[in-house]
DNA sequence: GTCGTGACTGACACTGAGTGTCAGATTAGA
DNA sequence: TCTAATCTGACACTCAGTGTCAGTCACGAC
């Protein structure tokens, strides 16, 4: 899945980019997103604004990237795991290696869900991902079942659902400041596929 | 929950949106929506690019304002029945009458559809509206529950789910030129929710 | 060492979305 | 008929994103 910088070029162009995602990231948190421009962010950074551009094509990126590895984890944890459990279970424990994924630097990912959060802009961008991310997903978990036809309107619809958990969990998990248990919402979000589906008491967090 | 135009004014404005639009609408089919800008857009339908842009604010909006009633249609629904069904039978009925609602002229939303799926910036402004969408949709089906703390996890992510087999369904539907039956495609997506959650068979088309 | 290739950079020009303002025309309603 | 609210077109403006171009730099081959 990694995409690890091999030769000298891609490590410095993944710096550069590290570097530049990190300045421009305090200065939205600083003024909002909206309020910065490219011209801010490039004087910022010490570049010019052509140089900026070449290394996020969308001010969105500049925030999202972190979230591009996300498809690939989750794809690899579907693989690994057992064949043998049912689709939620191998949902669920994918998500759990996603966020396990994010959760490196707690604060940092706390306030990127803040900044998502009230950037309208973002959140679209957000949710653009998770459509790209679905196809994928969805061949991995049907590969290991004998119908591959890719078009199972039921996988289809268990992958999108499977993601809208991972952005509400997330959501919930940033809105807490990082305290709540993410394994924990994890399952009281799954939950809505197994209980009776009559009463939505949730499940005792 | 419909806003009927009352008054001289808001009839002429309601008009006059509606004939843009259909002038819009045939441009967008013929040279994709991307290639035509609002010059071209307000150059056809014989206004100002200033008059054009005073009634839709973006782009977007030309092609999916007849998509903001759904979320009123969905509400209403759910107000409308019987509480003692589950949550999954429930939002199925509901998703039902929005597709009822849409299905108005089968070949301008296929064209619709079809002028979305091959157009990024359309669909995330789909998913947008379906995140605008889904505070209000929770709300209406806690609201005859007891539990009305709109905090709850399993809501948002059934609602959540529910609106991705909307847009799913739709897809299909518009896929096959609007063939197929949206209310089996319905039944057929929602029994990713009730089958044993361990083989993904579709159920029998 | 140096030569050529390919990538990186900054400068610049350009298109087009979206915002805001302003003066004049139009219309609703008293 | 008069007045106030609204609609309209014209214009200027900011900024995102694309594309080009010439100069610079790093790397590998010879």
């Amino acid at each position: 899945m990694s995409a690890a910088p091999v030769g000298t070029r891609e490590i410095s162009r993944h710096a550069v980019r590290a570097e530049l995602a990190r300045v421009a990231f305090n200065r939205f948190c600083l003024t909002g997103f909206d309020q910065v421009t490219f011209a801010d962010l490039s004087e910022a950074a010490g570049v010019s604004r052509s140089t900026f551009l070449r290394y996020f094509g969308t001010k969105e990126d500049v925030v999202l990237f972190v979230f591009d590895p996300v498809c690939g984890v989750i794809t690899d944890a579907l693989d690994a795991e057992r064949a043998n459990q049912d689709d939620w279970s191998r949902l669920r424990n994918a998500l759990e290696s996603a966020v396990r994924f994010l959760v490196g630097d707690v604060r940092e990912l706390v306030t990127i869900l803040g900044l998502i959060e009230q950037t309208p802009a973002l959140c679209a961008r957000v949710r653009e991902k998770q459509a790209e991310w679905r196809p994928e997903i969805v061949a991995r978990l049907q590969k290991t079942t004998s119908s591959t036809d890719g078009s199972s309107v039921i996988a289809n619809v268990r992958v999108a659902a499977a993601l809208e958990v991972l952005w509400i969990v997330l959501g919930r998990w940033g809105a807490s400041g990082g305290q709540e248990d993410l394994g924990r919402l994890l399952d009281a979000a799954f939950a809505a596929f197994s209980t009776p589906a009559c009463q939505q008491a949730d499940a005792p967090l």
